[in-house]
RNA sequence: GCUAGGGUAGGGUAGCGGCUAUCCUAAAGGACUGUGGAUCCUUUGACCCGGGUUCGAUUCCCGGCCCUGGCCCCA
């Protein structure tokens, strides 16, 4: 017996009508908000995803030589890939592009709750604005998705960048970048390595910077104004955001956060995660504001924002909520026979078939006992019944198979 | 890569150094030769792999593989 490969999944048709239904709704949404949907290769040049994030991502993809003696790999996530598309079309492309995909992902890492080697990731992004409506857009899809799911538990954690990079200008913080690190691992480090790890930094006035992390809120942010220019646009940018969040009616589902950093080095601007309101489970997911990505695959300036949302840790909150949809399949019609009525069978299939009904018929020559005991499995709503006794008048029996009331109508209202 | 726990029919389980390896469920069929969900019967189907200890290992020991978590990492 050959085994699934670890860390993937087999979807079988119960759980894929449950998944269908799921991504029926992202997808809806979406469209919804103005998004339409692009698909790029699984495979790309290895080339292409290291540009972004360095040689040693090797160790964590799917990476080989193909035939030709190429270096491919797996797709691992779509930015590279949706920049190569927009950089290849830069000119023809009208700004703003609303673009989503679901691609699949694969990622060589040990699998845990929450993360698998292959797995499912919706991406929305918007290209070429720079307006904070285009950052409350994003944000505005992603809060729409989780609550058209059902999803109540959640809370969008939002800050921006620049105002802790602008804090940390002020009081003379030599290494940035590693100080977003520390900073993002705060929640899951023992407080004397947080500390030490800020130290390391340079940042000897840590009580003063995480009094300010802690205490900021929207309502309050705008007494920071006029220290710097890096907190002052910050500060602009995320009023803004809040308002408009305001304005589209999902503002409840948000808060200022600004000890959100994330830990990745190209996010410029907004950035955001999604936890559970008790923030119990890791981040649900996040996502943020890019400005020089693009360009630095080869095209023009693009500014950018967008997230991923991975559908494992989905389906996990979703299954905790109980609001993961029933995974059962079902059928409309079911046609039992009784005797020699073949010609009947297949007739009644396709004039059903036809009107856009779901719509089986036996294919194990088996008794009407039989038949009904599979039509009852594979849940079907209703059974016709062509039996030759009936047939002879022109009639068949349609059988409600929830209520159990049988009629006999004429073969030919069908 | 590091680490904890675990692997018995398709799914869920019981068990023991030696019995025909337990039960539930599932599937196929029958009881019912023209009526599903109930009941009964039949059939199908498992000790992860390799080595060691032993008269004998599914059971004990070692290694591997795989699974479920946690760490590292997380695009």
């Amino acid at each position: 017996m050959f085994q699934r490969l670890r860390g993937t999944r087999d979807f079988y048709p119960e759980e894929m009508t449950a998944r269908n239904k799921v991504f029926k709704i992202i997808r809806e949404t979406a469209e919804r908000h103005g998004f339409v949907e692009v698909v790029s290769p699984a495979i790309e040049s290895f080339d292409l995803i290291a540009k972004k994030s360095g040689e040693d991502i090797k160790e964590e993809i799917y990476a080989f030589k193909d035939k030709g003696g190429r270096m491919i790999c797996l797709i691992p996530e779509f930015t590279p890939s949706v920049s190569r598309m927009i950089a290849n079309r830069q000119k023809e492309l009208g700004k703003p592009l609303k673009w989503y995909s679901i691609p699949r992902h694969w990622r060589y890492e040990r699998p845990q709750s929450g993360r698998l080697r292959e797995f499912y990731q919706l991406n929305v992004d918007i290209f070429g604005s720079e307006s904070p409506k285009a950052d409350t857009e994003v944000l505005s899809v992603g809060i729409c998705i989780m609550l058209n799911l059902g999803l109540k538990d959640f809370l969008f954690h939002i800050s921006n960048r620049k105002f802790l990079q602008g804090l940390l200008q002020e009081y003379n913080v030599s290494n940035i970048q590693e100080a977003f690190r520390i900073i993002d691992k705060r929640d899951k480090i023992p407080e004397e390595e947080f500390v030490d790890g800020l130290l390391k930094c340079g940042i000897k006035d840590y009580d003063e910077i995480l009094d300010i992390l802690d205490s900021v809120t929207i309502e309050n942010i705008g007494d920071f104004r006029g220290r710097n220019e890096l907190m002052d646009k910050a500060i602009d940018n995320l009023i803004d955001i809040f308002r408009y969040l305001e304005y589209y009616g999902v503002r409840e589902h948000c808060v200022l956060d600004l000890s959100i950093v994330r830990g990745l080095a190209y996010y410029t601007d907004m950035v955001f995660e999604v936890y559970d309101k008790k923030k119990e489970m890791r981040s649900l997911f996040g996502g943020g504001r890019y400005d020089d990505l693009v360009e630095s695959f080869g095209g023009e300036h693009t500014p950018a924002v967008g997230f991923g949302m991975g559908d494992v840790v989905l389906e996990l909150m979703m299954k905790k909520e109980g609001v993961w949809p029933e995974e059962k399949t079902d059928m409309d019609y079911y046609i039992a026979n009784i005797g020699d009525v073949d010609r009947y069978v297949f007739s009644i299939a396709k004039k059903l078939r036809n009107k856009g009904y779901r719509v089986t018929f036996d294919l194990m020559e088996r008794n009407l006992s039989n038949q009904l005991k599979y039509a009852d499995k594979i849940n079907a709503k209703k059974v016709i019944i062509v039996g030759e006794k009936e047939i002879k008048e022109g009639k068949i029996l349609i059988r409600d198979m929830e209520t159990g009331k049988q009629e006999k109508i004429d073969v030919n209202k069908i």
